[in-house]
DNA sequence: GAGTTTGAAACT
DNA sequence: CAGTTTCAAACTC
């Protein structure tokens, strides 16, 4: 298969041209051609290299060994359909892919008839697609070139697939022209195609990013996922969304109105009619073809997956979430009716999403998980995320390019995270620029708390009169700096990777926007020394549970991602950052004589050693060749603390994703030469609080691959070691590990 | 509001 | 890396 053209791909031609091409000999007699031969997982990332511009939003995870069974059948898939596949553009493709994938390994995968009647009521649209789409073709992206969204490469890189040829890309792009006035879904894809292609695929990545977590949270629990009407279309809207950019054209030019409409009505308003009839139709369909919701998930999965590499960037948006969410937390929990001190005291999280009069489902499914998960609801009625004004205390964000700070993601990043070097300056609507821009979306709708900031459904009229209550003065951070100039750490608002705005009483302070290039470099500079500076400070993550039941019962839990140091306040005062968090502490904290109410460092000890005797027990069952297994004790001290976190966090956004990662196949983590048996009786996973962060870890595709062949990605130490303190051991990365060990056990019963 | 305490951040 | 200093928030009065 020869490369395309870049430019062919990406310009489009006259539709005039493209018919008089399909109707050409040439086309026919390309179509004919068997056109998947030659496609193969190993070389079938080539010819999406040239079509993505940008370098992240699809950027799959460098090694995973989920991906590789996965890659197995998605090349058995292809290799199946290849058989009975012949592109001609119509209709019976989704026959001949589903029959396909049906004998091959589908079978022998339990599907929950829950999950796939979800699948089929909410996305339609995204199930046929995610069930159309080879699978390898996700990890096509997996090119450090094709991380923007494109949607044209993604589809153009489809139709090339499917079709061998590159004429499929002309015929991709006139159907690009003509979806173009198929409203925001259109808008989006080709929005997210000029962002790409501009690097600047804020927005884009926005969506995707949310959709990742979206993915990554929702999945794993499946169950809720599908008991909950509005999660679904939540969830499916993103799916959806998704789905609709690795559309093939031919699709598109089926459906009746405009096909990726009703998609993106799940993302922001009801679906029009054409698409409810659409979708009818392919319920019907769908019904007949149920196993395709087998393949959806697993697309889905291996979507996620892709994007998951995403989430590293995304975590850092989750991580001041975290961070402002833990002390407000806090405050939510003090006023509410099921106050508990100790380490049930997150559980109130979830009545109190819950409780909010109003407060969708959504809002509630995503507890703690912060703005940027929340906001994405709110995207997906607002179509915008960013730019929109909260509430009175409003901050400008400060956007670094370069800068991994949590806050830049969360808003700022979104439009230039992908542009390095080009900060950007949040405005407001009305174009002042203010130190008072906010930081973001109108998020009203899912109630997303903050330290700095509460999004509420109340009205502006609310917001304000809440803005002007003492909680809300109070929620609205404002530092009084004299000396550090609101460019170290010491300064909260530069710390929270804001600017310092009007109610500030800092003394000369340069954390404005005037001195942005002053903020940016500061902001450098302290990252260069520690990374993870502007990370949030306290991870909120959960367990993994091995099943759904498990999965709710296993405590989830937050901690604070240094640990405290506290002498004398007894972990009791706003002093210990743990507490402030609303987290307990953990044994990375050396706080002496901690009576930190979230939970205390000698509870979690103890829990510690249960777990990890649980887990032990699970390695010893599963495989004898985990000679390195190593759990993450601190994760297991989280998730000792706040046992209805994954009330709260049911997709464990926020995430963390399994604590003791697994691998697919039930198998630990083949360790690298830096991995070894703990002295003691715990298995412990360390993971360098950079890559922990980063996410990939939870991504249990990762711990195959990712371990395997250079050990880069996993840097496992002995907790005891020296290095142990600049280690992060927890894992932010926010993937279903209720999916991901179902899908191993599975995964290992079929090699057994 | 001033002063004190506290612990994180920064520095050496 | 440990000890010290600086800093600003949290707290107390």
């Amino acid at each position: 298969m020869d490369t395309p053209d870049k430019s062919t791909a990406t310009q489009p031609s006259p539709s005039s041209f493209l018919s008089k091409f399909e109707d050409s000999p040439v086309f026919n007699y390309i179509s004919t051609l068997s056109p998947i031969k030659p496609f193969s997982l190993g070389h079938s990332t080539q010819p999406l290299h040239l079509n993505f511009s940008s370098p992240q939003a699809f950027k799959t995870p460098p090694t995973s060994y989920l991906r590789e069974p996965k890659f197995t059948r998605a090349s058995h898939v292809t290799e199946v359909s290849k058989n009975n596949f012949s592109y001609n553009g119509s209709e019976g493709k989704n026959a001949e892919t589903s029959t396909a994938i049906e004998p091959a390994d589908l079978q022998t995968e339990e599907v929950d008839k829950t999950d796939r009647n979800v699948t089929v009521s909410t996305t339609d649209e995204s199930s046929k697609l995610v069930s159309e789409i080879p699978r390898p073709l996700k990890y096509e992206c997996d090119s450090p070139e094709n991380n923007g969204v494109h949607c044209d490469a993604v589809k153009t890189h489809r139709e090339f697939i499917v079709a061998g040829t590159e004429l499929f890309l002309e015929k991709v792009n006139q159907d690009n022209s003509k979806e173009e006035d198929c409203s925001f879904g259109k808008e989006m894809g080709m929005q997210a195609i000029r962002m790409a292609q501009n690097k600047e695929a804020c927005e884009w990545d926005e969506f995707v990013c949310e959709a990742s977590d979206i993915l990554n949270g929702h999945s794993p629990t499946k169950e809720n996922y599908h008991d909950d009407p509005e999660d679904s279309i939540a969830n499916s809207g993103m799916l959806s969304f998704v789905a609709t950019v690795l559309q093939p054209p031919n699709e598109q030019k089926t459906d009746v109105a405009c096909p990726d409409l009703s998609e993106h009505h799940h993302l922001e308003v009801p679906m029009n009619k054409p698409a409810e009839n659409r979708n009818t139709n392919e319920r019907s369909q769908m019904s007949a073809n149920d196993t395709r919701t087998v393949l959806d998930e697993e697309i889905v999965h291996h979507f996620r997956t892709t994007i998951d590499d995403k989430q590293q960037e995304t975590t850092r948006r989750r991580c001041l979430v975290y961070e402002m969410s833990g002390s407000h937390y806090r405050k939510l929990l003090a006023s509410s009716p099921n106050k508990a001190a100790g380490s049930s005291s997150f559980s109130n999280n979830k009545s109190l999403m819950a409780s909010r009069p109003g407060g969708n489902k959504f809002s509630s499914a995503l507890p703690g998980i912060g703005l940027h998960l929340n906001a994405l609801a709110a995207a997906a009625k607002d179509k915008i995320i960013v730019k929109r004004q909260t509430l009175n205390c409003t901050r400008q964000l400060i956007s670094s390019p370069c800068t991994t700070s949590s806050f830049d993601y969360l808003i700022s990043d979104t439009k230039s995270h992908t542009t390095q070097m080009a900060p950007v300056v949040v405005k407001t609507e009305a174009g002042e620029q203010k130190d008072e821009v906010q930081v973001s979306g109108d998020v009203s709708e899912n109630s997303v708390v903050g330290e700095g900031i509460e999004f509420s459904q109340s009205s502006p009229k609310k917001k304000r009169r809440k803005a002007e209550n003492a909680e809300e003065t109070d929620s609205c951070k404002r530092c009084n700096c004299k000396r550090s100039k609101c460019l170290k750490l010491y300064c909260e608002c530069f710390a929270a990777g804001l600017y310092c705005v009007e109610p500030c009483n800092c003394q000369d302070c340069f954390n404005k926007p005037v001195h942005e290039e002053i903020v940016l470099e500061t902001r450098r500079q302290i990252e260069s020394r520690n990374p993870l500076a502007f990370a949030p400070k306290v991870i909120r993550c959960s367990g993994t549970p091995n099943s759904l039941e498990e999965l709710n019962k296993t405590p989830a839990s937050a901690r604070h991602k240094r640990g405290c140091n506290c002498k004398k306040s007894g972990c009791l005062k706003k002093y210990c950052e743990c507490y402030q968090g609303g987290v307990g502490c953990s044994l990375s904290c050396r706080c002496e004589g901690c009576k930190n109410t979230f939970g205390r460092k000698e509870g979690s000890e103890r829990i510690v050693f249960e777990e990890t005797r649980f887990f032990q027990r699970n390695a010893s069952d599963i495989s004898s060749h985990s000679d390195v297994p190593i759990t993450d004790k601190e994760n297991h001290d989280q998730a000792t603390s706040e046992p209805s976190m994954n009330a709260r966090q049911p997709f464990n956004f926020g995430g963390m994703a399994p604590r003791f990662p697994t691998l697919p196949n039930g198998h630990f983590p083949q360790s690298c030469t830096s991995q070894n048996i703990d002295n003691s009786d715990k298995i412990k996973i360390a993971v360098p609080e950079d890559e922990a962060l980063k996410g990939d870890y939870l991504l249990p595709t990762t711990y195959v691959k990712s371990a395997s062949p250079n050990c880069k990605r996993i840097s496992p130490h002995f907790e005891t070691s020296p290095g142990w303190k600049s280690c992060r051991k927890l894992i932010l990365r926010s993937l279903p590990a209720f999916t991901v060990d179902k899908e191993s056990k599975q995964l290992l019963e079929k090699l057994q």
